[in-house]
DNA sequence: CGTCCAGTTGACGACCTTCAAATAGAGTGG
DNA sequence: CCACTCTATTTGAAGGTCGTCAACTGGACG
């Protein structure tokens, strides 16, 4: 399925999370522009890595979405994360050897990969740079977090508030979202895997949040038109994202 | 509460877990135990750190057990982690300025303080360190990761035998368990916590699970009759602890 | 115009919560 | 050594959130 490419591989995603954590210098700009990465385009609902793999290489997202996930041994998926342009779901894997998640497509995906040699060669040459994908993979854990305490302690109805802000606050930092709407192609049966819940309870809690005003979402199209009180239903506070300096919504 | 004290600080609970990810030279191990550490002893259920604190240091472990654990608007509490001897909970203050988690102790506690400066400091001089700590934050990550598995899929039996495997697994690694049994002072409430259900309910989980056997838990202590079950029962799989070679169990 | 998949709906049941109260165990003071 | 207190644990009954099962609708696509 992956129709490998080397022409004009586009790193915007990822240098535009990095500066928005720090200033990069030329020099360090120049050396992520260096960075060989073979690019790959996937289709929708593919694995680029799995659980048990041993990756040479890890990959940043350039467009489309992915999500993380995680198997009960009785064949219980569980989404445990997101990932949008400018992720690097799986950096962990440059310092620990067998993958514990699986990363699949949720639409069609490009997708750059950089091998764990020429990346490890970038973060000794470049500390600061090394220190950026740490503080990274740090957001990463920290988003885990509130992840646990969403799904172990607010109810179905919350619980989508709360993933649906956090999204719509994440792709706005990525300049993927417009004020209070934004394409999000996530099937309720990928929202069931990633709240604990069934398809089924997934609908009709989107329901719910239609008939109250809270969401309008019709096939990838997600507005909020009343941001305050989805906020406050989710119980969202965005400071465990640790975003620096997110441009405030109009 | 706090204790301060100055007269040697105990490093070797963090050392210990260094060296099982590789082996220090003598400079390296040297100027670990060279780090400035203020070590504070204070009792049970106190909090070491609280979420929206910016705190200018991170801490170790070097004996007792503590939580790391969030709250929802409405008072619910979440334990997101159980810490335990050569954990440092609160790494990622080395890098996001505002805690999104507290930490408490579950136990007495003593713990040693080490400013950001001076770690930082360590990390720049030791690299080779500084990728350990960052290797253990990934860790970290990935057991966060598998508590997202654990909340939102698996039932409360399940769920309960596989964090117990869990803590089991790790203390053997830091050398506090013996065989199949160790010291497990945690009460039904905070077991409740981290697992995301109540007490009552905690509570009979345990009695079902005592009454088949799988556990012996009698006050702080544990034992596993029938470890191999337990494993099967919590569907646990210790790969994403990320042990480097765990000692087998006599 | 049939197929396929995401979304939708209803009835029923299970896991777990809530509320309330009883029991046990550890530490304290008389 | 025996109350007394405080907390952790235990137990029972009733109810709610959410799961299961099964069927149906609707839009996209060829």
């Amino acid at each position: 399925m992956a129709a490998p490419q080397n022409s004009h591989p586009d790193y915007s995603p990822l240098i535009r999370k990095l500066e928005s954590i720090f200033a990069l210098t030329d020099d360090e700009r120049q050396a992520l522009l260096d960075l060989p990465m073979q690019v790959a385009v996937l289709a929708e609902d593919q694995d680029i890595v799995r659980e048990g793999d041993r990756p040479s290489r890890s990959f940043t997202i350039l467009s489309g979405f992915t999500c993380t996930y995680k198997m009960t041994g009785d064949g219980k998926r569980q989404i445990v994360a997101f990932c949008i342009p400018g992720d690097v779901p799986d950096v962990q894997s440059l310092h620990l050897k067998v993958l514990d998640i699986s990363v699949a497509t949720l639409t069609p995906c490009s997708v750059g990969f950089i091998t764990h040699e020429d990346l490890w060669d970038l973060c000794m040459r470049y500390p600061r740079i090394a220190a950026a994908f740490w503080r990274e993979t740090l957001v990463e854990g920290a988003i885990f977090r509130e992840w646990v305490l969403n799904v172990g302690r607010r109810e179905a109805y919350p619980r989508m508030a709360h993933v649906l802000c956090e999204l719509l606050v994440r792709l706005r930092a990525v300049g993927l979202a417009q004020d209070h709407a934004c394409n999000l192609p996530i099937t309720q049966g990928e929202f069931a895997d990633a709240l604990g819940i069934t398809t089924v309870h997934v609908n009709r809690v989107l329901q719910q949040m239609r008939a109250d005003g809270l969401i309008e979402l019709k096939g990838d199209r997600l507005k909020v038109p009343d941001w305050e009180t989805l906020k406050q239903v989710g119980d969202f506070d965005p400071i465990y994202l640790h975003l620096v300096q997110e441009r405030p919504a109009a």
